[in-house]
DNA sequence: CTTGGAATGTCAACAAGGCTGACGTATCTT
DNA sequence: AAGATACGTCAGCCTTGTTGACATTCCAAG
């Protein structure tokens, strides 16, 4: 039924056809699979997991973040993210300290170890995209871009907005 | 180190900086979550994960295949495939046969359950990639899946590939 | 000032769904 | 007849999601 009828306002629609939706879907599936592939090896030796990986990302990425900060980001519970976050930090790869405003805050920073593995994580899957934005091209990458943008949940759309933002004033 | 010096041949490489490469990991890290939420909440409210969906789908994408084939597409063990498969069979949404020539295969297929329950699946996540298609537009849809495939591992290339040219051919 | 509610974070227990290893049974294939 | 292949299953482990209960801290109303 939802095979785009021919001929809709002299635009062609054909690229909104259930084929080329399915087609779609399945490279994100494949894709998505290879974009976790080399953290994940890493990850493995060290004994850690694809939920530490994202607690190392963000909070690299905006150091003292606080625990509810990076449940919104996370969509996790607290309780998950608290599990990790307790390892990391035993493990010495994060640093909690109590906020001094809030003393109920905890704001996280990565360690010096913790900041190791946080980049040698994100350089391998830098090299991935770095490899896939190349063959693929500017253009392309631009579009690529705009797509998972517009596949986003809004609500995640202002995260990524805002760190997007932040990174833009230096 | 990876910050792209410029004037490397005349054309720019601006989009391959360390800065464009983490935002393209953000996005996927966002938008696959978009991605697999609306099926998820259907998934839910029928005692169904994710890994049941993913079944589902590649047995409609190719009725008929057998086990080892599935093994090798979804990239998971057989144990942990069997333990999704035989749900799906005791709750009578797939079918499993016996294979003709080899009798030691077994040929599964979607029954009507299974085919309503899939068609309501993939319907949630065409409808969110449609609307990400129709609000980027054809070009940024063309470069949004050569990113994709370039960004897959080999190995999945080809499964990719093989699933494509079937639906070529008609 | 006190007290109750809201916010923050921690501990405990459970479930889904990955994994490895070992084994049994049919069924090809040589 | 012997070995390889396809499939299923049992047992047990790990990561990572969940809910529920609880301690601490802050803040605002009385």
């Amino acid at each position: 039924m939802a095979q785009g009828s021919p001929g809709q306002s002299g635009q062609s629609l054909l690229f909104l056809t259930d084929e080329q939706l399915r087609k779609g879907i399945e490279a994100m599936f494949f894709a998505y699979r290879g974009f976790t592939a080399d953290p994940d090896r890493i990850l493995q030796e060290q004994g850690y997991g694809r939920a530490h990986h994202r607690a190392l990302h963000f909070i690299h990425r905006s150091p003292g973040t606080t625990v509810n900060n990076l449940l919104s980001v996370l969509g996790v519970t607290k309780q998950s993210l608290n599990r990790v976050l307790r390892t990391l930090v035993e493990d010495g790869l994060v640093a909690s300290k109590v906020g001094l405003r809030d003393k109920r805050e905890r704001h996280l920073t990565l360690t010096k170890d913790g900041s190791d593995l946080e980049r040698s994580l994100s350089d391998a899957q830098r090299d991935r995209m770095r490899h896939a934005y190349r063959t693929a091209g500017p253009e392309a990458v631009a579009g690529f871009r705009h797509v998972l943008e517009a596949m986003m949940d809004d609500e995640m759309r202002l995260y990524y907005d805002a760190l997007k933002d932040q990174a833009d004033e230096h």
